[in-house]
DNA sequence: AGCACGCCGACT
DNA sequence: GTCGGCGTGCTC
């Protein structure tokens, strides 16, 4: 009787999105089991494939006759059944395939980075049992198997008792490793999500001051492909591990998950930028519940997101109480006030002081001095602006401005509002006595040493320092607040309170030019009122959190077609088509789409047929080849609005 | 994706 | 007569 195995195939094509069964041959028997990677001749292709074994069912439906198994990859379980679930479950909601998450989850084999994982005298794991304060601990209502909080974390620099002497860590950070520690000490692994390379790199330096490195998976993704490759097999093993990553670490594998933490849930990094369009806080909501692993967002503020999630009970708000940070606001007018100076001034006496502003380089905008145009590139019509050389250059399409003449024959111009780059001249004038350090988002600093330092950071990009800046000032708050999106307020507070989180203990922190209900909210750290507000509003207007908006992108001939098809279900609500902005090719057309939470996996059922058999040419003549068109589905799309 | 199969026009 | 164009369908 021969062996049969159930494969999912590791291919984006979507007629492939179903199980294959293949034959096991003798020789293969010993060392196939389930979440063994193997490799198949697929169809007439000439390369193999790799696949993943996911059952042995013990006679096949397939009536014609099995081709076999080429090869197992390696004797490790690469694909854990609730991993499998995971892309499972997923593809299902994305309307996307099995196969595209698999690419995610799984990355490809390397058989050199293999071997040396393998080999026992390379290990690297000197593990020290860690011995925690048993149940009793503050932190054991968050690592309790099935526990899902969030939680407002405490927006300073603290003390750690396993961090060095007059050494501080971001209070996130302390509870990260705590809660890391508390499920070490049952046998259990933890996963961690960072939004991005600065807290990657934080956290490492804490967990390494504990002395976890030997516990520690790490998931960059700035990392060559071996090294990824390696943490996977970390992460694979069958010890307690913690695994640290952004998106793609809520896929990692783990040996006893008790678990996933999240840090910042609402920063725009963790929704993914291509296929399958997936959101870590939906991925980790969905292991969460297959694991049944405990679950923390810890922020320094609250979305509207986690707040429907407080809401509805599904996740408990178990934020410890603290002391509240010292925030004051003033009037609008100028855009660095005197309640900004004298913070910047009393600061610098104690330490690094931080300014936040809301863009780069030296100016936003430039006008003609004549006319008072707005300055336009001659090439495409863009607006310019001036980067941190002083150098004139177009917004759209990128090119230098060197001969720049307005339309009126003028070309004197007048600057606009100033970025980081004159921020920092400017107040580097006005404190002659201090070290300015300017930051954004291409300068990678993670931190900065202790001194009488200004610090000019654009938003998100802020660097740390050890023991916290002695002030923070919030510049070009208005800007923040006014852009024309949805999340404007909701992405201001939270930038904002990040920066608050870099101070330390009672420093000043000033937010210049903002009056009126949301500032006093900001001020007194109301966090949950200020997520409530804004979470009403959303559900009077019926906008996200409070129903789920998705979009398709495609030409307008198959959206035609397809929002015929989504009018038929009673429950959604379609906006459009409209032609997609901003992009090159005219032919391409959005159609936007509301749905309830409850409506959703069904619609992305509806639409992954659709998508399949459009993209599989069944019904429509090819003009274009059969190439399949593209069609990109984003069940959760967070930018279309 | 790849690759074969099949059904119509112009070629030694 | 048949060579090869691409439109169509399948892959355990």
């Amino acid at each position: 009787m021969q062996k049969i195995a159930k494969l999912a195939i590791q291919s984006n094509l979507p007629q492939l999105d179903r199980l294959f069964d293949y034959a096991i041959p003798d020789s293969l028997q010993d060392v196939a089991r389930i979440g063994s990677r193997v490799r198949v001749m697929f169809g007439r292709s000439k390369k193999p494939l790799d696949a993943f074994i996911v059952d042995f069912p013990t006679e096949s439906e397939f009536k014609g006759r099995l081709s076999e198994v080429i090869e197992v990859v390696g004797n490790t379980q690469t694909l854990q059944p609730k991993v499998f679930q995971l892309c499972q479950q997923l593809a299902d909601r994305s309307a996307s395939t099995l196969g595209e998450l698999l690419k995610l989850a799984i990355p490809a084999h390397m058989p050199r980075s293999f071997a040396s994982h393998q080999d026992p005298t390379s290990g690297s794991d000197s593990q020290v049992l860690v011995d925690a304060a048993g149940g009793t601990s503050e932190f054991s209502l968050l690592v309790e198997a099935g526990a899902k909080s969030f939680v407002l974390v405490e927006p300073r620099e603290v003390e750690a008792d396993w961090a060095a002497v007059g050494r501080t860590v971001p209070a996130w950070a302390k509870l990260f490793v705590d809660l890391a520690t508390q499920n070490l000490s049952s046998g259990k692994s933890t996963i961690i999500l960072v939004p991005d390379f600065r807290e990657h790199q934080r956290l490492l330096d804490a967990l390494s001051q504990a002395g976890y490195m030997g516990y520690v998976a790490n998931y960059s993704q700035e990392q060559p492909k071996s090294k990824q490759y390696e943490a996977f097999l970390r992460a694979l093993d069958s010890t307690p591990r913690i695994v640290i990553g952004s998106r793609s670490a809520a896929f990692a594998p783990s040996y006893n998950l008790g678990s996933i933490l999240v840090f910042d849930e609402a920063d725009r990094s963790y929704s993914d930028q291509s296929a399958p369009y997936l959101n870590s806080r939906d991925v980790v909501l969905v292991r969460q519940a297959i694991e049944n692993c405990s679950l923390v967002f810890a922020s320094h503020s609250m979305s509207c997101d986690v707040k429907r999630l407080v809401d509805s009970k599904f996740l408990e708000d178990r934020t410890k109480a603290f002391a509240l940070p010292r925030v004051s606001n003033s009037e609008p007018g100028l855009r660095v006030d005197s309640a900004a100076y004298s913070a910047i001034k009393a600061g610098l006496e104690l330490g690094p002081v931080l300014v936040q502003v809301s863009s780069l380089g030296d100016s936003t905008a430039i006008y003609c001095k004549a006319c008072d145009e707005p300055a336009r590139c001659n090439d495409c019509q863009g607006p310019l602006w001036v980067d941190s050389t002083g150098t004139k250059k177009c917004r759209w399409c990128n090119s230098f401005q060197l001969n720049y003449k307005c339309a009126c024959g003028s070309s004197e111009v007048a600057l606009g509002r100033a970025g980081a780059t004159r921020t920092a001249a400017e107040l580097g004038r006005a404190f002659p006595s201090a070290r300015v350090v300017e930051s954004t988002g291409v300068a990678r600093t993670v931190s900065i040493p202790r001194g009488k330092t200004l610090v000019v950071a654009t938003a998100g990009a802020e660097p740390y320092v050890d023991g916290g800046y002695s002030a923070v000032v919030l510049l070009d708050a208005r800007i923040a607040l006014s852009r024309q999106n949805l999340r404007a307020q909701e992405e201001a507070v939270r930038v904002w309170s990040n920066a608050v989180a870099k101070a330390s203990n009672k420093a000043p922190c000033v937010l210049v030019g903002v009056s009126g209900e949301l500032s006093q909210l900001f001020c007194l750290w109301n966090h949950d009122k200020i997520a409530e507000s804004e979470y009403r509003s959303r559900q009077e207007l019926s906008l996200p959190p409070a129903l789920r908006l998705g979009s398709i992108t495609a030409e307008l001939e198959l959206l035609t077609e397809l929002s015929g098809l989504l009018k038929a279900n009673k429950q959604v609500v379609c906006i459009g088509p409209a032609p997609l902005e901003g992009t090159t090719t005219d032919s391409l057309w959005r159609l936007i789409f509301k749905y309830p939470y409850s409506a959703g996996v069904d619609l992305a059922k509806t639409l992954k047929t659709e998508v399949t058999r459009i993209g599989a040419g069944k019904t429509r003549a090819a003009r274009s080849g059969r190439s399949a068109r593209p069609i990109a589905v984003k069940m959760n799309d967070a930018e279309v609005i």
